[in-house]
DNA sequence: GGAGAAACATACACGCATGCATGTATGTAA
DNA sequence: TTACATACATGCATGCGTGTATGTTTCTCC
């Protein structure tokens, strides 16, 4: 082992020690919650001491954040900046929409979706750092809804804000739901958020198919979409 | 305290007890998930001690597996019962979806969310409770779904297993995400529901009142929704 | 090669929460 | 009234996990 490794600088180590214990605490935080977030595991599981964890984080909690950080940002770069690309508010709720289902089908999109439940009902810096998240996203998701309905694009409805609140939340329940159920995942997803904005479905162009294919599978496998 | 007091059967003693034990568990449960269930807490606010809490429940576990029998048996009761009443498969679940928007507007609402959550990525006997609840549920939606494709009133789409798991996981997000923000949280649930059924949206009979009121609203009361 | 800092690993200290043992109060039947 | 069972309350034992202290290894610079 001393013989196969180069010589790594101590930026190198440092950089590869961060990045493994920010993937380990990502898939337990994903999968057990903050509660639950065993710090001896999560050193185990990035193949480092909990020392190590100590020298690069001070705590739990500033674990935690950098994960929910490194999150938010995979997620900007995947979903928000295809969004923020489109010119037409629909366009841009709906790309919003889509790629997000894309997001789900990784198991760390559901990191932030734990622990926003997780910590609604406790006043923790967790917990507000991800409701500061989901609030921009919501004012974000609120003026596309306004400008949309300005241009007629959109038929009015409820408070844009109130019409957002509900958008983010069936985008992330159905992700999470659906999360690598291709391609109804994607189908499922632009259907809830036309509903919720007040949008006609979509002309059923290739569905026909879909609903044959739908009436030949047979129920058992049906049954498997939770588990 | 003792003059005031009449005499109590020990059974009422017992249900006495165990009806306050249940709703401090289910208030901590929905707000503070399992893992930080403290029994010595939930018995503070009950009124009682942990002696006597664990006197009614074998344990921490057998505790929180009561609660969620209880709010399974209140939801039959409000939303299920009533969901069951309806002939037409459409109504059926628009009905369903609007029982529950008005179920969620109770605290209790949330403790199947949290505890779904929290134990999705675990194997535990109370996230095996819930998973059991809404398998069930699932496979009812599946069911009143393919009946009424048949029937034609809902058009074809994605399989009825994956849509009833949208479906659900729709009436759960929306339920909470808007509890209490009355009279958009049923309108935003039904929009949502007939979104992913595939059905269009309803006439525009009242909305337009609402539409000039969103108008009207200043931005700074959107803002609130959230918290 | 040696000194020093950083990257880790291991050990220590302690609080917290669970489950269980033991004690006290209350209802019931003879 | 007494004996017994049940409904609680209080005390004990123990393991778990966090944060911190201490020890070891590796890199960097002179």
């Amino acid at each position: 082992m001393t013989e196969a490794n180069p010589r790594r600088t101590q930026a190198d180590r440092r950089e590869r020690t961060r990045r493994a214990v920010l993937e380990a605490a990502a898939r337990r935080l994903s999968t057990h919650g903050y509660a639950n977030l065993v710090l001896e595991r999560v050193a185990n599981e990035a193949g480092y001491s909990r020392g190590a964890v100590y020298h690069l984080f001070a705590n739990k909690e500033e674990l935690a954040l950098a994960v929910v950080r490194w999150v938010e940002e995979t997620w900007e770069a995947e979903v928000g900046h295809a969004a923020a690309g489109e010119v037409d508010p629909v366009d841009a709720l709906m790309t919003m929409a889509e790629r997000h289902a894309l997001f789900c089908r990784r198991e760390v999109a559901r990191v932030l979706l734990t622990l926003r439940v997780e910590f609604a009902g406790q006043d923790h810096p967790v917990g507000q750092a991800i409701a500061a998240i989901l609030d921009r996203l919501d004012g974000t998701c609120a003026d596309l809804i306004a400008a949309g309905r300005a241009s007629g694009a959109i038929p009015p409805g409820p408070p844009p804000r109130h019409t957002a609140a509900a958008y983010t939340a069936i985008m992330e329940a159905v992700g999470i739901e659906l999360a690598g159920q291709a391609p109804h995942d994607l189908e499922l997803m632009g259907r809830a958020v036309r509903g919720v904005l007040g949008l006609p479905p979509t002309p059923i162009v290739t569905d026909s198919p879909s609903g044959a294919g739908s009436a030949a599978t047979p129920v058992h496998t049906d049954r498997e979409v939770r588990r």
